[in-house]
DNA sequence: TGTACATCAGTGAACGCGCGTTCACTGATGTAC
DNA sequence: TGTACATCAGTGAACGCGCGTTCACTGATGTAC
């Protein structure tokens, strides 16, 4: 990563790489633009070449976590493939996976701040993601009735909930209040209470 | 609210009410010690006679915040009393009812990055809130087989994590994503699978 | 009731700081001939 | 292969800004006698 001379060479990921590190260490708040340069080894004007702005620099971060995420979660909808119900719970646990292997990317996604309409790229990245999952609910929701099938959107509503939920209040250590459960058991008992209930597990299960 | 002449009268108390607005307009980030004390009609010196300094501010706000909460709680709790399900179900809800009616002490407590471990006192009110919803939990619990029954610490956890997924992603503007469904919906439906899940509901309710 | 005085809540000017952003510039790169 | 030149990525100095915080101060309040 030595800086080679007058020119970077690829300065774009550079910064977007720097400013997740900031992110990550302080939280959105504490990361600056001029911090983000000073790490790539760069003038804070040079920012300007490759970026709009401060905002702009962080909505790049969180695409390119969307992209990450979105394919984390086909990944894991596709290894469960031969279940639907495997499929779903892994879908799921990805979430808890990302949160924990992506924090810069997680950080960027859903605490900065920025909205997820700033950019048409953006909401399209957004939407991907969370299509995967609705694919995963309704595959698995046809293994019930049809008569008592919830809207899959609803029931991956519940799923992404829940995950978040997890997440946010157990994994992330920013409350401060560590449950006593791992947040993956956690997780996981949720899901499985929650498919029993929707009838697709057996009560002894 | 007209600031009557040198002395204030109750300064402290309207600085948290500044902040609360301000928290609420602008988020956490956009919030300033320099704004809220002209909001509150005072020169940013004068918020020092009361706090040690801006995050102290918003350690009051988010203090304030947790005993409403637990109230809110407790009031719901309460109101299902003849029912444990009922008031199982209510004290959820609250959750939501509460991130509305109040978005300021929301944020503060839950987006601010404070952590609920600065002072005792925070944290203290953090876990009486946290044991309102257990108890209610429990209470529930004492309705399934004693070898069936999950802790109920567990078991209040994954409904307070559905309850912040839903706030957090479908309640709350900022990720920008409405949903299809209401959040109260989404949270009424989640919490009737999760509960029917653990046998706790017929399967035709 | 009236005066003296201690207490305390607010003032306002000043500070240093890091921020995001702009600008005219310059050094490196790559391409045309 | 060598030279001229356009392009472009980075520099560095400067800006205005609002912030959090400090300080010596002053005006209002309330209490003792």
């Amino acid at each position: 990563m030595a800086k080679r001379g007058y020119h970077h060479g690829n300065l774009r990921q550079a910064l977007v790489e720097a400013a997740l590190d900031l992110i990550e260490a302080r939280g959105p708040t504490g990361f600056s633009l001029s911090e983000a340069s000073k790490q790539a080894g760069v003038t804070p004007a040079a920012v300007y070449r490759h970026f709009e702005g401060r905002e702009d620099l962080i909505a790049e971060a969180a695409l390119q976590g969307y992209e990450i995420f979105a394919d984390v979660m086909q990944r894991a909808f596709d290894d469960g493939k031969p279940s639907a119900l495997a499929a779903f719970e892994a879908t799921g646990r990805a979430y808890l996976a990302f949160a924990r292997r992506y924090p810069g990317h997680y950080i960027a996604m859903f605490e900065s701040g920025i909205s997820v309409n700033r950019t048409p790229q953006l909401a399209a990245a957004s939407a991907h993601a969370r299509g995967i999952l609705e694919q995963a609910a309704y595959n698995l929701s046809l293994y019930l009735p049809a008569d008592k099938r919830p809207p899959s959107s609803m029931f991956s509503a519940h799923i992404l909930a829940l995950s978040h939920g997890v997440v946010e209040l157990y994994a992330r250590n920013s409350p401060g209040t560590a449950s006593q459960y791992p947040p993956e058991d956690l997780l996981e008992t949720g899901i499985g209470i929650y498919l029993r209930g929707l009838g697709l597990l057996d009560a002894d299960t």
